[in-house]
DNA sequence: CGATTTTGACCGGCGC
DNA sequence: GCGCCGGTCAAAATCG
């Protein structure tokens, strides 16, 4: 009786805690999502007055080998150093100054219009912008000639670092033939790399013409199952929330390797999607301590012990700084991990790279092993499988399910596409979807409370996202998602964040999210605290980035 | 009919 | 300068 007192009690406790923990959660994302909001209004509009690129590159800092960003958004609030962050700040007012003249400063006016506007305006990709504005190229970013002069500021920045645009590659066991993490995309190519019977499909957002996000698609020679996706850019439009998740992700990687890059240039270089030519000085980095998002706590009832994935790691390949989330982990987990820290990352000690993994259960507590065995028939079938069962398992395991073993089912790989709703695909997307919104929201919200601070400010009710830690520390934890009455906001249930379309077309901008590239977030872990970035720092700039873009 | 995919031409970077 | 190679363009073909 005792005992059940005493147990109970702390049940109690620990829902208590977790109700909290929610509460917070939506709170916070809700802020985040506001935020984004009115980063996004701002942008908009400097995108508008913009055109001024050559000013504003000279301005941009050192450490800025942004991506395409860089000439999009060159105006927005670096938020990736705060140097960078009164930077910013100064062209703000510079540009706002010359844009002035036409309309005012104030930027709230024409926060709608702008949405409208911008979309017109890139109505045609090259030819019509250019003709349209005078000579204020600058925006395209399909490089290339014209934007030589504009660019070369850039450029000669990249060039400091001799690397690319950062890229984020992420591997995921897939059989559809893309991924669909949301977002809307259009095919401009495919080319058999070589090294890689398989080819590679390039892809570029459609979701706003002018939006630099390309990714480039590709199944993996070892493991047929598994597709590689590789990202580059963020978006600079909003974006449905069925693809934020992903977006987030990524870009918090970009930034994350932004920051990394710039202080230390400890690359390693791995096979795989990269062509092989790739063969850079690379020199193996730890990266454990440096992603973010690892809680350690894992003892600690109040946070969860987040891991994204048993693998994560900064490499070049062609120069392009990329970093790698394997979320392939799941179902075979032992065989991948085998293979990987045997020939995917063989100069990497396989050290537990986390960047963020969603077990709840910690590390230690180690798992099944023979979970691999029995889950592991799943959508195979396809090509070779290269795997080390002989490989002893490593360390780093914890992490048996990133997806529901639902998820392993595929009985119909091939038909994914079309039976979107099929189990198999559901599962796996929706669950990204919730694992990166988790990571996404779990890291604002470590991250700072400072974003506490804008309050309400958000228009459309945000996402609510509640958190659920499960029980069960077999399950990892869970998102759910309000109905769709409960806030106008669309996505009920994860089901529904498998399709983009449907959101897309039925909830409008109101379900929309847009992650600028938000360097902020990503390294505000509080153990982990990123080598170039302390958590201080982050809070300054998130903070400033705030203060920013509140008025 | 608009949106997307296909697919071979085309391009710039790089190593030789 | 040449050819390989990762990428991109863009016209034609398809899709829905
Ligand atoms: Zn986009």
């Amino acid at each position: 009786a005792d005992r059940l007192e005493s147990a109970r009690a702390q049940m109690g406790l620990v829902r208590e805690e977790n109700q909290r923990l929610k509460s917070m959660l939506s709170q916070i994302v809700k802020d985040y999502q506001s935020l984004q909001h009115q980063f996004f209004e701002v942008v908009q509009e400097e995108e508008k007055a913009e055109m001024e690129p050559s000013p504003n590159k000279l301005l941009l800092p050192h450490n800025q080998e942004n991506n395409e960003e860089a000439e999009l958004l060159s105006l927005t609030l670096g938020l990736s150093s705060s140097q960078l962050k009164t930077e910013g700040e100064r062209r703000n007012t510079l540009t706002m100054q010359s844009e002035s003249a036409k309309n005012g400063n104030s930027d709230m006016k024409q926060e709608l219009s702008l949405g409208l506007y911008d979309g017109k305006i890139m109505s045609r990709d090259h030819e019509s912008s250019k003709d349209t504005k005078e000579g204020e190229i600058s925006k395209k970013w399909p490089p290339s000639k014209v934007l030589k002069t504009a660019r070369s500021d850039d450029e000669q920045a990249l060039e400091q670092t001799h690397l690319k645009k950062a890229r984020v590659c992420v591997r995921v066991r897939c059989d559809a033939s893309t991924m669909e993490d949301g977002c809307h995309w259009r095919k401009y190519g495919q080319k058999i790399a070589k090294a890689n019977p398989c080819p590679r499909s390039y892809y570029r957002c459609t979701v706003s013409p002018s939006c630099p996000v390309k990714k480039q698609v590709q199944r993996c020679v070892e493991d047929m199952s598994v597709l590689i996706t590789t990202y580059e850019g963020n978006h600079n439009h909003p974006l449905p929330v069925s693809a934020t998740a992903m977006a987030f992700a990524t870009s918090a990687a970009t930034s994350m390797i932004q920051s990394h890059s710039s202080t230390s240039q400890q690359q390693q270089q791995h096979p795989g999607l990269p062509s092989p030519t790739s063969s850079g000085p690379a020199s193996a980095t730890s990266s454990s301590g440096l992603y973010g998002l690892d809680f350690a706590g894992d003892r600690n009832p109040k946070l969860p012990r987040l891991y994204f994935s048993n693998s994560t790691s900064i490499s070049t390949c062609n120069s392009h700084p990329t970093i790698t989330l394997d979320l392939t982990s799941s179902p075979e987990f032992s065989n991948h991990d085998g293979y990987r820290s045997s020939s995917w990352f063989p100069s990497l000690p396989k050290l537990p790279s986390t960047f963020l993994s969603f077990s709840s259960s910690p590390p230690s507590s180690s798992l099944p092993s023979h979970l691999d065995t029995t889950t592991h028939k799943s959508s195979s079938g396809i090509g070779p499988r290269v795997l080390n069962h002989g490989v002893p398992p490593q360390h780093q395991l914890y992490l048996p399910q990133l997806w529901p073993v639902t998820n392993t089912q595929a009985s119909h790989p091939q038909s994914l596409a079309d039976k979107f709703g099929a189990e198999a695909t559901k599962a796996t997307s929706s669950n990204l979807s919730s694992q990166s919104a988790l990571v996404a929201a779990m890291t604002s919200f470590v991250g700072d409370r400072a974003t506490g601070f804008l309050g309400d400010k958000g228009k459309e009710g945000g996402f609510g996202l509640n958190l659920k830690f499960g029980d069960d520390p077999a399950t990892p934890i869970e998102l759910l998602r309000p109905s769709p009455q409960a806030d106008g906001i669309s996505c009920a249930s994860s089901s529904y964040m498998d399709n983009p379309m449907a959101l897309g077309s039925q909830h409008g901008p109101k379900s929309s999210i847009w992650f600028p590239h938000s360097s902020v977030a990503l390294s505000t872990s509080k153990k982990s605290a990123c080598a170039s970035m302390s958590p201080a720092e982050t809070k300054d700039h998130l903070i400033k980035f705030l203060a920013n873009s509140e008025m």
